[in-house]
DNA sequence: TAATAGCATTGACCAAAATCAATTTTGCAG
DNA sequence: CTGCAAAATTGATTTTGGTCAATGCTATTA
């Protein structure tokens, strides 16, 4: 259990509250494996649990009928999600999708209600959470407005660095590429010509998933030109 | 005063809390007229107030050096904005303009943090208006991701509509098709030609800003099939 | 009621991205 | 090391929406 405990203590959500809120929450809560392909649980069904992402990558959808899906937002380890669902109707808002083998904890649902009802800090610390997070779903709906293919994938690049980087930077993309494609709302195919593209305009290099090249100023003169947060972007950061 | 206060307790984050907390937030509350084209703040500001919307329309949006906008939400009367701001770094996440003669209410973000802090209640009915936006954006990026222009508007006018009316139905648009367009994140001349394609696939009537139907099946049919909510959607209420 | 300004529509054209199809490359299992 | 399946790329074509320019419509007001 000491385990699961030391997992949560680093959540946002869970900052300077007490050790006992944890344990409340870490009491029934259990450690799982799950394979790449691994599907969470479906839009729509009802909420009972909420996950907390131990290692591995986790994706976030909306799906129709027909197949097409809508990527709402891939997760790296550190990171929850399904607990907006304790309010209202307790049903999950999107799908979530295993896309690497990944080590799961899965927390009821229940026990953060709980928690949260009593525990003012608890509370604001998730307002703050959820304040991030629609700060970067406007900035996602900027961006699919008005940048275009090449100049989202410039803008993903530079939220990979580290924005105080000085001189020559290599970076790796964090999953595959048809995956990033969604991420960004485009088809695969568009988003091989797009960085392409990206190359040729600014000058990186491309070997395979790693990228080079000699400063983050190649890629802000092309992606930062046409959004309305200057760069260094203070509103980057991944959601809680 | 009192006219205020009265205003404030029909927002929905202010439910069932005390009158004291509706009157702590008041007690440094104006009311100003403001003409439509009037800009209230401006994206990257710092935040010193939050805005309940008396009468008019207010729009919320982020905006490029070389002019080009991108609307997140327009907002009808009823509704507050500028409130996630107490989180973080008191700084405006969007710009936002009155687009239509508005009577607005102007209350200090400093009165909201302080009752916050220790209200509980107050936290939880936020919580829970975050989570219902939270939802609205995911729909919004899916929409954007996965709908033609016609089908967008056609969802629009559908969430326009009582959801279970019977019989015909008789619609206005809310606000001017210019705007309208920016909205749901197209060209006017997009827009336009949209709006007629949809006239064709659905047999709506359209006359101006008055728009008819013989019944609600003629706009499911031809939008809802590439949704992931099926009809009527449980997602679609009003932010805020 | 006539002038006008802003909104809306239409046409012609262009650019971006989606689609469909065919290869090529890569990583992995045997 | 080889063969295979999945991922990635490339080409050809279509579709969608954006852009630019011209025109039509309508509501306000002088």
């Amino acid at each position: 259990m000491s385990d699961i405990h030391n997992s949560l203590v680093s959540v946002s959500i869970f900052k300077n509250c007490d050790e006992s809120t944890i344990d409340n929450l870490a009491r029934d809560a259990a450690v799982h494996q799950h394979p790449k392909g691994k599907v969470l649980f479906i839009h729509g069904e009802e909420a009972k649990h909420f996950y907390f992402i131990k290692t591995g990558w986790v994706k976030l959808f909306r799906e129709t009928l027909d197949g097409s899906q809508a990527v709402v937002d891939i997760l790296p380890k550190g990171h929850i999600f399904g607990e907006t669902s304790i309010f209202e109707d307790c049903i999950y808002p999107y799908s979530a999708e295993v896309v690497q083998d990944s080590e799961i904890i899965t927390i009821p649902l229940r026990n953060l209600k709980t928690e949260i009802e009593t525990n003012n800090k608890l509370a604001l610390n998730m307002l703050g959470s959820m304040a991030r997070y629609r700060r970067r779903q406007d900035r996602e709906i900027e961006h699919r407005t008005i940048q275009n293919a090449s100049q989202r994938i410039g803008c993903f690049l530079l939220r990979l660095t580290d924005q105080h980087a000085q001189g020559e930077i290599t970076l790796h993309l964090p999953y595959d590429k048809t995956l990033l494609a969604s991420r960004l709302g485009m088809q695969p195919e568009t988003f091989s010509r797009a960085l392409s593209k990206l190359r040729d305009k600014t000058g990186i290099e491309i070997q395979g998933s790693t990228i080079k090249m000699d400063s983050i100023h190649q890629l802000t003169d092309y992606s930062c030109a046409v959004c309305s947060s200057e760069f260094p972007c203070k509103d980057l950061e991944a959601a809680e």
